[in-house]
DNA sequence: CGAGCAACCTGCATGC
DNA sequence: TGCATGCAGGTTGCTC
């Protein structure tokens, strides 16, 4: 579920019911998340307001005036706003409840996501601190991509999932930019032209706005208690499509996995 | 330092 | 129907 765009269009739902909003209690049901939720966090944030709703990468930054909540999705996880009153159903982990009536709730049934405290500089925490740029601002240019690459031999399509060199490339839009770029995913990273390299940044910008917009129309309502997803797959090229035929040029679409992630690509469209 | 991979956990599809 | 297997949108933190 959350690959950067649905982490974007989640933080865009949340935001204008719950910046200003003071807290009145966190209720943890599981804390055993990727790591253990701060039991302190029960006497830490009754009073303090949410003053803003922010994204870096893919976590979500809840700021204070204490501190911040530092929330992660992993690979299961969402966030909604609800009436108080919604009873909670399995893997409903966490509800921050919120003075205004209502809570936000935190549903993760494989429980790879996160919810941490800071009460330093956001921008020093361990997990944020060495970051690579947004993909969709200026620092993310193909430049930046052209150097990064010198000197790496390992697979491009790892690379490109490498929070360190870019933030935010999962692995749906990791495969479509590397095919919508004519780039095999097994290629060294090294080996890329700096053409390759120009039209590798720039379909990682195009993808990732086109999901966003996506999400941004399919999803408008994901706040009620509906949520099934899958906008984006009438769009995609080869995520998932292994023995289907590609829709460029109808050879089939083949699979390998790289670093545990599957990996699929047309090698007659990508070289 | 870079590269590769085990681990965290539940749910679901598939095959016997 | 039941059970085993493999796979899933992420990331850290080992080992070599």
């Amino acid at each position: 579920m959350p690959e950067l765009p649905e982490v974007e269009t989640t933080r865009k739902g949340i935001q204008p019911k719950v910046e200003g909003q003071a807290i009145q209690k966190i209720i943890v049901r599981n804390g055993k998340l990727r790591w253990p939720v701060d039991p302190h966090l029960e006497q830490k944030l009754p009073g303090l307001v949410i003053l803003s709703v922010k994204r870096r990468a893919k976590y979500l930054l809840l700021e204070t005036e204490q501190g911040h909540l530092i929330v992660h999705l992993g690979m299961s996880g969402n966030l909604r706003v609800l009436p108080q009153q919604e009873p909670a159903v399995k893997h409903d982990h966490i509800d921050l409840v919120l003075e205004n009536g209502f809570l936000l709730r935190y549903h993760d049934p494989r429980r790879f996501g996160s919810w941490l405290w800071t009460d330093k500089p956001i921008q020093e925490h361990a997990l944020l601190k060495s970051l690579g740029p947004e993909p969709l601002t200026d620092d993310f240019h193909s430049q930046y991509l052209y150097q990064a690459l010198q000197g790496r031999k390992t697979a491009i399509k790892t690379f490109i999932m490498n929070n360190h060199i870019v933030v935010g490339v999962g692995n749906i839009y990791a495969n479509e930019s590397l095919f919508l770029s004519g780039i095999h995913p097994t290629r060294p990273a090294q080996s890329l032209t700096r053409k390759e390299a120009t039209r590798l940044t720039s379909h990682i910008k195009t993808v990732l706005k086109a999901a966003i917009e996506q999400g941004g129309t399919t999803l408008k309502d994901f706040l009620t208690p509906d949520g099934k997803p899958g906008y984006f797959e009438q769009k995609l090229h080869v995520y998932g499509r292994e023995g289907r035929p590609c829709l460029q040029c109808q050879e089939t679409v083949e699979k390998v996995v790289l670093n545990q992630r599957a990996a699929y690509f047309c090698s007659n469209c990508q070289s």
